[in-house]
DNA sequence: AACTTATTTTGAACGTTGTTTTTTATTTTG
DNA sequence: CAAAATAAAAAACAACGTTCAAAATAAGTT
């Protein structure tokens, strides 16, 4: 059979990504499966793995969506200072990443084969989301070297989603402790113990 | 067919976790199955669901004996102080992940079936690591609470697993930094943010 | 306009998976 | 020693990702 020319292969790749991620959100990574997906868009499993390449591929863009979408929410957070905002951000990573469980334990947790390639724009979005902290770490430390700003950003980002990780797996065993805190109390000390001097609020 | 009495369950037990975590060290957690493990040992799927449930319950018994080994490694670290006992915990902690890649992935991306709850003896493994920094954290802040105690200890170690796991998928996108320096950085300058004095090393 | 050649979706087949159920062989019990 | 309980294996099942040949439409040619 040729294309129905019902939907073009990138109308059929939007509407297997939102689907999947409905799916995703809906019964987790284990209850997804391609022949779910393509039944949900009335096609067929055959026809998924011709335009994504695999299935694995599949999850990749929809992980590369989620990824897109957080960056988004990311770049959205203002604040009236650096320290503030890089706080807020922390936040604002852990609060997409409860909103959008499923769907954010994906990007960390697929793994592709060997045969699989990682293309590299899906490294360039999470590159990204460093890249958000760096301009901030720049106006803070603006003394410092290219080279430590790439050093606090990672050791910043590294609790930041070390925190959020555990937090989503219930595996922090702190039912009294707030991840709110925990974020702000992470990136409060980081940089205060990296020699910012917090300036006074009022007065 | 009854028991053929060659083993008890207890050692099949054993044999299963042993044959699974081998595979799973090789081919990594999709090269895994059921019925691997279960030629391995020379016996049959069925056998090995009777004896641990389901094969989400092996890989937990897996898991399990991971996060042991991990305990293991961590509590055998010795240093001069406290602060260089954490920072060697640290240490300690990412080396094990990155020598046990596949296995140390596999317990915190296992995910249960709301039909299979988590055992507590799984949780109180995790619970047991951040003891482990508690009570170093007890040496360095002899007037703090226990309340800040447990809040320190797990924006630690939110920071040491937030690093080591990304690092293991290589999503620090920082080739030019050593984990260790992002380690010792983390653990150095919040808990001089929180006010740790570091004690003179010599003079 | 008819026929041929490409193209592309599909349906069926394959091999594998975890799990359930049935069969069968062994052990224990009466 | 026979009958009942037990436990391991075998077979059946449903679902999975993937491959491949067949089929149906589109495009190109005469």
């Amino acid at each position: 059979m040729a294309r129905r020319k019902e939907h073009s292969h990138d109308e059929i790749r939007a509407m297997a990504i939102q689907a999947a991620t409905e799916l995703l959100t809906e019964q987790g990574v284990v209850g997804l499966s391609l022949r779910k997906v393509a039944s949900q868009i009335g096609y067929v499993p055959s026809t998924l793995i011709n335009i994504f390449g695999s299935y694995n591929y599949l999850l990749l863009a929809v992980s590369e969506s989620t990824l897109r979408a957080l960056h988004d929410r990311l770049a959205g957070v203002c604040a009236v200072d650096s320290l503030r905002k890089i706080i807020a951000m922390a936040w604002e990573y852990s609060q997409f990443a409860h909103e959008q469980r499923q769907a954010f334990k994906l990007v960390f947790e697929l793994q592709l084969l060997d045969s699989e390639p990682l293309p590299q724009s899906q490294g360039q979005l999470i590159a990204g989301l460093f890249t958000l902290i760096e301009r901030e770490l720049a106006q803070l430390f603006p003394e410092a070297t290219p080279g430590q700003h790439l050093s606090m950003s990672r050791v910043l980002w590294g609790g930041i989603h070390g925190l959020t990780a555990l937090s989503l797996d219930n595996k922090l065993f702190a039912e009294s402790l707030s991840l709110r805190d925990l974020l702000e109390s992470h990136v409060q000390a980081y940089l205060q113990g990296m020699g910012y001097q917090r300036e006074l609020s009022c007065c």
